[in-house]
DNA sequence: TCAAAATAGAACATAATCTATCAATCCCGG
DNA sequence: CCGGGATTGATAGATTATGTTCTATTTTGA
């Protein structure tokens, strides 16, 4: 294998792990500790990942993005099992649009090996995908919002208007039966808005958490979406009102309850000799 | 695990908990209690959570802490010197055009708490810019560049052209007297030759290693700068050369060659055991 | 208040990892 | 077919992380 290429996988097999250590990365690619560690140092000088100590982690990797409250961290694994059932809906070598936030973001991570346009506001979603090698990435320029760390300007949308997506997945904050997604800002609703219009089809990313609140604009109706993907937390009379609305509800499958997974990984490698 | 990554879900798991006790840590990461408390202690050092009598809590009182005070990053002396300098060209609320690359990257550290309106291409400079209250930051969109991080398309260079900028900001990979700066490739020099036209002043950072050399692409001239920064490793011969051809040279002095900074604590503290 | 228990901190030994260096190998052009 | 440069693997010495032990400090209970 191409050298140049092993270091492009190396950096996806990272980011994709959430760290390794150098030890596994020289079993997988078949190649020395020593020729692990230099590879890791080039890609954290072409800024693709932090080395730490035993191995390296990916640069979005720190605890300053943890410090969400536990509410935030359970509904972590909503998004992942929403996600996963995104990632099916997508066929390679389509176009698809890609809105900001948590969720999308999540949807991202999946996509680092396929064969993919995306089209985004998402500064986070854009900088995790250029890492692929597989994925052309598109970034809808404008002014960028502290906040949601996205360009959310009038001429985003402009951006937007020529484009022809095969699908667009739209995050939400708020959403309900009666008023579909709403948004808090009437840029945001241009946006995602011009998103829905420029795509084939739309498909709706939607925490249960938020169900039931709504906010002073308008983006859509639930039944605009080919697809309202939501967890399971859903209460089965919010879900009734959303099909009753016209809504193409898909619930995804929760692994578990919020256990952390009590951890059953000891060091197994500890050495039987050694000690008086 | 790797350290740092252990040290992350330790952070994580000390916030889903409300706080926990060093021996259930110690149980939970299968570490002993004293890398337990030295873990605690790092991460307090981050100001991820506060070390108690027993264990740690998280600290969910304030949201904004310090920011970074990485100084720890080993950047080229030359950058930050180079650097150094332009950041004193800048004046309080300008508008100013920021390239794409390293330098301007390091660069864009120093604005965080100036009160300016920035407008660049490349992803990291916003995303690290965003993060500040005083700057408003604009992206130009694009598809991005995997290489460089940074949009860089035919609609990168559309959306700068009616902006108007107090000072441009332009890094080079390569440039010469003779030559001027020249770029690898036809869209880099339309968006540059871009960025320099809507400027009122436009400034070249040029990294003394890279002067010498050419590209396909001419961009412009050094004289077409106000200025061109370069730091003291740059030749004499090199410097007379680009004054001779009409640039107003600017270099920045290097605080100084290899500083020693030896960490010789420990073996002091050696020296102090008694035992008993 | 004092004494016992529990926990924190320092020091040291050990194990793991990193850095620097050199030799072997591979690739490519002449 | 040969030679130069780049890449890779192995080794030794330095650095870092971890666990254990011992001592100092804090907490708790009477």
């Amino acid at each position: 294998m191409l050298p140049a290429r092993r270091r492009s996988e190396m950096a996806l097999f990272i980011q994709q792990q959430g760290g390794t250590d150098t030890e596994t990365l020289a079993r997988r690619f078949a190649i020395s500790v020593m020729t692990a560690r230099r590879d890791l140092k080039i890609l954290e000088q072409q800024n693709f990942l932090k080395v730490t100590w035993g191995g390296a982690v990916p640069l979005n990797f720190r605890p300053h993005d943890v410090p969400y409250a536990s509410k935030a961290v359970a509904m972590l694994e909503a998004k992942k099992s929403i996600t996963a059932m995104a990632v099916d809906m997508i066929k390679d070598d389509s176009c698809i649009l890609l809105d900001a936030g948590t969720t999308t973001l999540e949807l991202a991570k999946r996509l680092l090996d396929r064969r993919l346009t995306v089209i985004t506001t998402d500064l986070q979603i854009a900088l995790l995908l250029a890492a692929s090698a597989t994925v052309s990435v598109h970034l809808a320029g404008g002014r960028v919002d502290p906040v949601s760390r996205a360009c959310s300007d009038v001429s985003t949308v402009d951006y937007l208007t020529p484009v022809c997506a095969t699908q667009a997945f739209i995050g939400t904050n708020v959403w309900d039966a009666e008023r579909g997604v709403t948004t808090s800002s009437a840029v945001k609703m241009q946006i995602k808005s011009r998103m829905i219009a420029c795509a084939e089809q739309s498909i709706l990313l939607a925490d249960s958490s938020k169900y039931g609140t709504f906010s002073p604009w308008a983006v859509a109706g639930l039944r605009d979406f080919a697809c309202v993907l939501t967890d399971s937390n859903l209460p089965d009379a919010a879900r009734e009102a959303a099909e009753q609305s016209g809504a193409t509800l898909r619930v995804a499958e929760m692994p578990s309850a919020g256990v952390p997974r009590s951890g059953n990984r000891r060091r197994e490698a500890r050495k039987a000799g050694g000690k008086a």
